[in-house]
RNA sequence: GGUUCCGUAGCUCAGCUGGAUAGAGCAACUGCCUUCUAAGCAGUAGGUCUUUGGUUCGAAUCCAAACGGAAUCACCA
């Protein structure tokens, strides 16, 4: 809540309290709707039983109450029961001069530690658009999360070990001809991603020779001799053999390499790097310990289990019968191992929502070990982003790749630029670093302003739009006010206190509204790991700041108090924009 | 089949801790560049908020059911 809020919000109280004797806890003040006039609008029906009132007659005597006992309110509008409040211009224009002032727009320190762990690529394939979605949205709430006022620490478990590596490891070995990123020219996750389809390809063959032999489907996926040979190598890895580790550290190699380019064209990071090939033995500990203490269970084969059925859930594997650790054994190490290397209070995991029965085990599991780690546990679950065939599978090569988009963003950030004809007067340096922006900018403002929680969908035949609600629409209107700026310092002027000024037009109030609204914003993102709520904050401002720009001029005002004015207003609006759009990860270009 | 999630304009999405005549953008159509960047602004058109019940002074929002879609229920991750 803001200070006027928090200010309207005591006074009302007090009013409730003197007319009608009632005691009210919380009083939410709504955005007054366009149609009506007014700032806020507060909503007497809840009250009008109680006060024994009829709802019109209660929020006059209410609103009369305002407007005599403080002089913020300049005058107030009943329709039925709803009460408007509008507020005096003076108030509005302190309230951007309180604004300017301010050092920085991060909320108060919360002294608390939060974790978050987002990316989590598997080393057996390249980066695609579902995982766009996934870092663009870690990387964001971190972002949002500090600037909320919370300690944070960005991880990355990279899932370098396992069965699907050993998949493409095992096709490389037979296929590979020991062609190297250098020999064939390709990004090195990209090369190591084209064995892990020619692994699937060669293991379809396998299913239906096998199935002509008269053998049933499941069958003949259990016996297909290809599997059972990464299965062997999966045991070899975990026994350390040498022909199978080195292997494993040369692919893998290629695959960091060509990871730590995508991430900087994405432009994340991370505190720290979890690899599972590190934390898998000390799952495996937390097994024995588990089974120790009857937690788990094993069965006679030798796999070990847990029961969660008196949890609404089933039986879980956490250790296969050969012994080697499955994904679940290993989440269980690296909670540990973060826990012991952080202490965080809160852990975030960002990870798609076709995981989230096996997050709810993973939490289940950390309870019932009595772990320190096993509160605080928050699975971020995002949804799918689908294309209009359906799903995206990585084994079937139906993927839309993260370096090819994030490639044609940029591409067509330059087409669109040079068609426009706006980079008069730029080096190649700042032409490329705008076309940079731009094309990620775009790409990821379309991913973040909708809602984590839900599955988007994405359309390669359609390319990710440059106008309307759009990254580049928000980073136009931020290079808009530079230029204003960059006029005005030509012109030598310079910013004055506002004082005592009361000459708003409706347009300027709207948006100085929205400025003081910012740090609402910010708390509700952070409360519900939501980027979307600043991407569509940063829309509305830039939408509401290019219709004052329409409406009014500001170096061309002849007043020069209203001239004063507007130039703070869009300054506060510039660095608002900047602010905003920096929690997504988005460049501010000061010219485009 | 069990569990979970979703269904708002032709398309992509806001709005969902119950509140006024349900909002944007794209696409379509109409205007606005000798005036601070037209990647902009203003306007027209487009809706039984999947359906049916219930709770309430008031439901897109909460509850129940039906229909439609998705995910998951692997000794894959």
């Amino acid at each position: 809540m803001s200070a006027i809020q928090k200010e309207l919000s005591q006074l009302i109280q007090k009013g409730l309290k003197e007319l009608f004797s009632l005691s009210v806890e919380e009083i939410i003040l709504q955005e007054t709707k366009k149609e009506f006039e007014g700032q806020y609008t507060l909503v007497v029906f809840p009250f009008s039983k109680e006060a024994k009132m009829a709802p019109p007659m209660l929020a006059n005597q209410l609103g009369e109450y305002l407007k005599s006992n403080c002089d913020l309110v300049k005058s107030i509008q009943v329709v039925q029961g709803f009460l408007n409040i509008s507020l005096k211009n003076e108030v509005w224009t302190k309230i951007l001069q309180e604004l300017s002032f301010q050092k920085s727009f991060d909320l108060a320190t919360k002294s608390e530690k939060v974790l978050i762990e987002y990316s989590s690529p598997n080393t057996n394939k390249p980066l695609h658009l579902g995982h766009l979605r996934n870092n663009f949205l870690g990387y964001s709430v971190a972002q949002i999360l500090k600037s909320a006022g919370y300690d944070v620490v960005k991880t990355n478990l990279v899932n370098d070990r396992g069965i699907h590596i050993c998949k493409s490891m095992l096709a490389y070995q037979l296929f590979g001809n020991n062609e190297t990123p250098e020999t064939s020219g390709l990004k090195g996750d990209h090369l190591v991603g084209k064995y892990y389809v020619a692994f699937d390809k060669a293991y379809k063959k396998e299913i239906d020779t096998l199935l002509l032999t008269g053998l049933d489907e499941e069958s003949a996926k259990k016996e297909a001799p290809i599997l059972k040979q990464a299965q062997e190598m999966l045991l070899k890895w975990e026994q350390g053999d040498k022909e199978v580790v080195a292997l494993w550290e040369t692919m893998n190699n290629w695959v960091f390499e060509g990871f730590a380019a995508s991430y900087k064209v994405m432009g994340v990071d991370f505190d720290k790097t979890y690899r599972e090939s590190n934390t898998y033995l000390l799952g495996k500990e937390l097994v024995q310990e588990g089974l120790n203490s009857g937690v788990f269970f094993q069965k006679e084969d030798g796999s070990v289990w847990i029961d969660l059925t008196d949890e609404g859930l089933d039986q879980k594997l956490v250790l296969r019968k050969d012994g080697t650790s499955v994904y679940i054994t290993q989440d269980m190490g690296t909670a540990q191992l973060k826990y012991e290397d952080f202490k965080a209070s809160q852990s975030v995991y960002v990870v798609g929502n076709e995981q989230d029965y096996h997050f709810e085990v993973l939490f289940h599991i950390l309870k019932k070990l009595n772990k320190p780690f096993s509160n605080g546990n928050y699975h971020l679950s995002y949804g799918m982003v689908d294309l209009p065939s359906g799903k995206m599978k990585s084994r079937e090569g139906t993927v839309v790749d993260a370096d090819d988009l994030m490639a044609e963003m940029v591409q067509t950030a330059k087409d669109r630029t040079l068609e426009l004809g706006k980079i008069e007067g730029f080096s190649e340096k700042e032409s490329n670093e705008l076309f940079n922006d731009l094309g990620l900018g775009a790409l990821k403002y379309f991913l973040l302003k909708v809602d984590p929680k839900k599955r988007m969908l994405f359309n390669p035949e359609e390319s990710i739009d440059f106008q309307g609600n759009t990254g580049p629409f928000i980073q136009y209107t931020h290079a808009r006010i530079c230029s204003i700026q960059r006029k005005a310092q030509e012109q030598n002027i310079t910013q004055e206190p506002i004082g005592n000024f009361d000459q708003l037009e409706n347009c300027e109030l709207e948006l100085i509204f929205l400025l003081n609204d910012y740090s609402n914003k910010i708390d509700e993102s952070a409360k519900n790991f939501a980027p979307s709520v600043i991407a569509n904050y940063a829309f509305e401002l830039a939408k509401q700041f290019n219709k004052f720009y329409n409406e009014l001029s500001i170096l061309n005002e002849e007043d020069g108090k209203k001239k004063n004015f507007r130039l703070i207003l869009a300054d506060q609006t510039r660095k608002t924009i900047q602010h905003s759009i920096s929690l997504l990860g988005i460049k501010a270009p000061i010219r485009m």
